[in-house]
DNA sequence: TCATTTAAATTACATTGCGTAATTTAGTTT
DNA sequence: AAACTAAATTACGCAATGTAATTTAAATGA
């Protein structure tokens, strides 16, 4: 981070996400909800208010005693951009630490290599933050979501068909190169379990699947406060179930169902448009398609076992809505005997989405304590910082 | 723990995880696997020797400079019971701190109530310490391995139906007060997970999915060296992919065959001295379950991503290792484009497997630093340890 | 043979961040 | 306006780590 000298400690991170997270909170709540003193608070809270990552408002609200100050993230301090490929386009949205939007504008490309991506992401971004007024120097990230899955090394691509240009590419140093701030790349689920977790119905829990359906259909586990990647950024691929070949509740083939009734799709976002023309098919996708969810709900629940299940993505909010209406309504049979299957809800983030999940990762790892691990060690600064990973010795 | 005065902290956990999966670890070796420094391991490693934790001889083997001094867990220090439950029998082991069972041994049960398995461990756990000599002020705790699942509430048990006096009840003081030591009960799968962790072919592994055959068809996954239970307790129930009314790669299932098949068989346990009489009905199990079990690869490796699967649980080692002979031998197709299913190896630790997963779940509590949460706080002693959980303030 | 070299382990001292307890602040209550 | 209350801050102590210097126990080599 270009305007922080350093890294952020794990308990000014934990400050920063129950700020970010909770509503109204003070600083004797904040002692509370992570068992530090009330004078430790203090001293992490003005550090950080002193830093400007926090600003306070004095709530003469009438009880008794000193008033309670409540805490928020100041706005305008230190930005993210997010950039959020599809087929034939691209949407970024940039945002400040506070959640607040500034600025979000969509795209078109035509060619999908390393270079073209990288290229759109740099005009894309400028445009951005000379309409917004802000300046390079005050973003600290950028997070690109990008459809498909990693190669075992956990960092290379594996791409869709669409994109095989892509494929093989560790797209961190392309970015990063092309943007000159510090990149994060992950898969569209990852990114909106992520997004959903900050600024979504996430925010209420600590452990949730997050369904995304987007051209495939994919996912993002946050477990504990942290996105779970597993060891080759591979976790939450929800599309297993559904073979490529046979009907699918995937994006890509309801575009397909909506053309085979007639309808002009080029790509996701044509949906909206057309599909007040074809009713009936759309019905018919959308049943069918809660029916084959509903076994994600059951093995999800089955293997993970959350706190909640959000139902989010690409489509249409309303088509979401639908579904998972459709999904409440059913009977499920509980994994095994007497787990019942986790309650859905849908994402209300709307069509910004995509952009703000990934816009969110350079925040959560910036500012979270989730992206720290767990170092018992009392020195944040002048440690040694080159651990190894834990192997047989 | 009765014969230490404090818990453990983070740190001195960590060594002792290292040391415990490690071979031949000296204090340079993990100074550079913590990123603690060597003056700090040192003094860490002195403090557990002087507990009586760790042991440690010199390593003459002829590099230049003062000689290596590898370090093993103390053998006879502290003590662990185990007490794994199946449908008429129960199988009890006391190991040490290394890992050694000191004492092993199978008891009869025919009712399964509270009480009576409150009655069963008491007599057994006494059984075995009075016969290896072990004093119970060495006992620092027992861990319970149950069939079945947990209400929401993650503690009370919902249970099979043969063991239907058990529903609803919450067994760790039930057991506490019979037992008089700290008691964890977890599900056989959970238990089975860590037990294969710390001495089986999970040592190799921090990530990894552990599928369990017992009576049902269960499971436990280990993140990052942690046992993910999920916020109910109820993660890895691989047996969701099997409806209860259908064919199934269960014990349960394995049992029927064999009884249609004309066997005598009262429990798992009986399976092993009857097979080799019904090899046809065995071998039609096999291949069936095998190929059943492909798509419980296929649906781990989607949502945990691990770095390997490990079969086992209560079947007969021959059958685990036939069952996973099968799996390797088929080409399986990927959870998403690109993504190759994971490896599968089967559990080497044969049929003493459940009590000792049984026995490590306090091991795991009381010694590694899986059960610490990452509070980054420099005191380990005289602090406040009364965090509420994280919610909406 | 014995000084030199090497790597492991230990010791002395400095630094950091948290806890405890006392104090200050800004309001309500009586 | 004095008493009371809860939030926030300050002064001081302590535990655990890091840095740097030192000790230890072996191999090396003249």
């Amino acid at each position: 981070m270009s305007f922080l000298e350093l890294p952020l400690t794990y308990n000014e991170r934990q400050v920063i996400e129950l700020v970010f997270r909770g509503d109204q909170v003070s600083r004797a709540d904040l002692a509370a909800l992570t068992g530090l003193t009330g004078a430790t608070m203090s001293r992490l809270v003005t550090r950080l208010v002193d830093l400007g990552l926090l600003s306070e408002s004095v709530d003469r609200s009438g009880t008794i005693g000193q008033p309670r100050r409540h805490l928020s993230i100041a706005p305008g301090k230190a930005y993210s951009v997010g950039v959020n490929f599809m087929w034939h386009r691209f949407d970024v949205a940039l945002v400040d630490l506070a959640g607040k939007v500034l600025a979000y504008d969509v795209f078109d490309v035509d060619e999908v290599t390393p270079d073209s991506l990288a290229d759109c992401a740099r005009t894309s971004v400028d445009t951005l933050l000379k309409r917004s007024r802000v300046g390079r120097s005050k973003l600290f990230g950028a997070g690109i979501s990008v459809p498909g899955n990693f190669a075992p090394d956990g960092v290379s691509l594996r791409a869709h068909d669409y994109f095989k240009a892509l494929d093989g590419i560790n797209l961190v140093p392309v970015f990063e190169q092309a943007l000159d701030t510090p990149c994060a790349v992950d898969t569209d689920g990852a990114c909106a379990a992520i997004g959903e977790f900050l600024h979504g119905e996430g925010r209420a829990y600590d452990t949730f699947y997050f369904i995304h359906l987007g051209h495939g259909v994919g996912g993002g586990t946050i477990i504990g406060r942290r996105l779970y990647r597993g060891p080759h950024g591979n976790a939450a691929k929800s599309g297993v179930l559904f073979p490529y070949d046979q009907p699918r509740p995937s994006g890509q083939d309801l575009i397909q169902t909506l053309r085979a009734a007639g309808a002009q799709v080029r790509d996701i976002v044509d949906i909206e448009t057309v599909m007040g023309n074809y009713e009936e098919a759309v019905d018919a996708w959308i049943d069918r398609s809660a029916t084959q969810l509903c076994e994600v709900m059951r093995v999800v629940t089955a293997f993970i076992d959350p706190e909640i299940i959000v139902l989010g993505g690409r489509l249409p909010s309303e088509l979401n809505r639908r579904l998972v209406g459709l999904i409440q309504q059913a009977k499920l049979v509980g994994p095994s005997r007497g787990i019942p299957v986790a309650s859905v809800i849908a994402s209300k983030l709307g069509p910004k989405s995509g952009a703000l999940g990934a816009a969110s990762l350079p925040v959560f790892a910036n500012f979270f304590p989730g992206s720290v691990g767990s170092r018992h060690n009392a020195y944040a600064d002048g440690r040694r910082n080159d651990a190894r990973p834990l192997v047989q010795a």
